[in-house]
DNA sequence: ACTAATAAGTGGCACTATCCCACTCAACAG
DNA sequence: CTGTTGAGTGGGATAGTGCCACTTATTAGT
């Protein structure tokens, strides 16, 4: 940034949040961690349900991704989860109290020993199922959050084309059937089995698990643990990385 | 955003800049535009080069995005570049002032008709030349700046290899070869003549000018221009769009 | 004029990832 | 033992790319 000097400290400055897309893959759809908005008198979207998210704390928090990490942790105890910057937005109108500019970041999460813990101020906090196929879920939220949804389905949907993220979104221990259904459930269309695994094992993003294998009704499948949960990968090809080297 | 409740204004907001990583090719280069922070006492970064950018003014800017466009427009003069949100940065540290948040925005635009315009504090504005294949210039700019410089380089480049984004660094009409030269210095690497022509004619992106064909030194080249300046249009293929709808 | 030089533009074959379909394998139910 | 179901494999058809040789259009030089 630059400052302009000016104007050492501004007249006005805008506010500034931090508002999570947290998502889940649950009961065989894709879902969203909404909060509903205080129905207290003078408060903005009385009663509405709205992304979880809230004020930087500039004495707790040294960055923006760590007020992130903590709003995540405070709703779902989740520590680790895969956590991307969705972008930001900010204006004069989005917030009836003024201009205000707000950091949205999207979470992946298992559903796996999540407990849902209300927020301070005693939210209720609710997983919202996200019709397949669906940037939105067919109803009004506060502000303008419900854009902020779609931006974030969106930008999902076009990195599962090309990413293993969908791997997020399952424990730690997962099959190859299991994976390919989470890629159908974001990406709200099916998705050709051999083809699948092909495109995911030759790219070595998963590993085996030697001698691993879950007991259900039918023939057992072979479990697969991401490699490395820190970095996700990409396939495909894109531009023609030749032969010549680059 | 969602507002706690506890606090309608909270103690301490953060300061909020946008800053611009301006993108053009000249000289057979990539190169970005920058400007000289103030020697004034007191500034922090004092005569070093910086990104241009500064505060939102809320009372001229409505959106974010404007106020890049402002920003841009009395840097350059340029009015419809080639605008993205690159991302935020913000943290306790990055700026000796205070916990600052700034909006990085990257744009593309051509080298024609450029009057590069000091700002109203009197900045000298640069133009600096990347190294080939590098994704910074190897030396200090003021703040965080070579790490969101470095951002935008490694973003444009992962994008080209699917986009038609080198267009926007040319003028309204160009050729073929140009633009493959302008894949090769964004990429830092030869993209093969062949594949590269097909690849760009197939995807439709691009449309030819009817009778009219530039002058050079040798065969004459055929001329071209974007078809929709407006959206960027992707190629490649990823996932598997199959043949059952989706 | 004719020829050489240079860059624009074209065409074809090999390679490789995907699509799609058929097949085998391992477990369970009766 | 047989049928059913879902896991996992294999192969031919298709399509985008890498690579390379070829043709075309223009200028410079003799």
């Amino acid at each position: 940034m630059t400052m302009d000097r000016r104007v050492l400290v501004p007249i006005e400055r805008p506010f500034v949040t931090v508002d999570l897309v947290i998502l889940t893959v649950r009961n065989d759809r894709l879902e969203v961690l909404l909060v509903r908005r205080p129905a207290t008198t003078g408060e903005p979207y009385p009663g509405l349900w709205a992304l979880p998210g809230g004020f930087i704390d500039v004495g707790q928090d040294a960055t923006l991704e760590d007020c992130a990490r903590r709003k995540l942790r405070e709703k779902t105890g989740v520590e680790s989860p895969y956590l991307e910057q969705l972008g930001s937005y900010g204006s004069a109108s989005r917030d009836p109290r003024g201009w205000s500019v707000t950091q949205v970041y999207f979470a992946l999460i298992p559903d796996e020993g999540i407990a849902l813990r209300p927020g301070g101020n005693a939210d209720t906090a609710a997983w919202w199922s996200i019709p397949e196929g669906s940037t939105n879920l067919g109803m009004d939220l506060a502000f303008d959050h419900a854009a902020l949804l779609t931006a974030a389905l969106e930008r999902l949907r076009s990195k599962v084309e090309y990413t293993s993220l969908p791997a997020f979104l399952l424990p730690r221990e997962f099959t190859l059937p299991e994976l390919q259904r989470a890629y159908e459930i974001v990406l709200g269309r099916e998705v050709e089995k051999s083809a699948f695994r092909r495109r995911v094992l030759d790219a070595e993003v998963i590993r085996k698990i030697p001698k691993k294998t879950r007991l259900t009704e039918r023939r057992p499948a072979q479990l697969y643990r991401l490699k490395d949960e820190a970095n996700l990968k990409t396939f495909a090809r894109a531009f023609g990385q030749g032969k010549r080297g680059g």
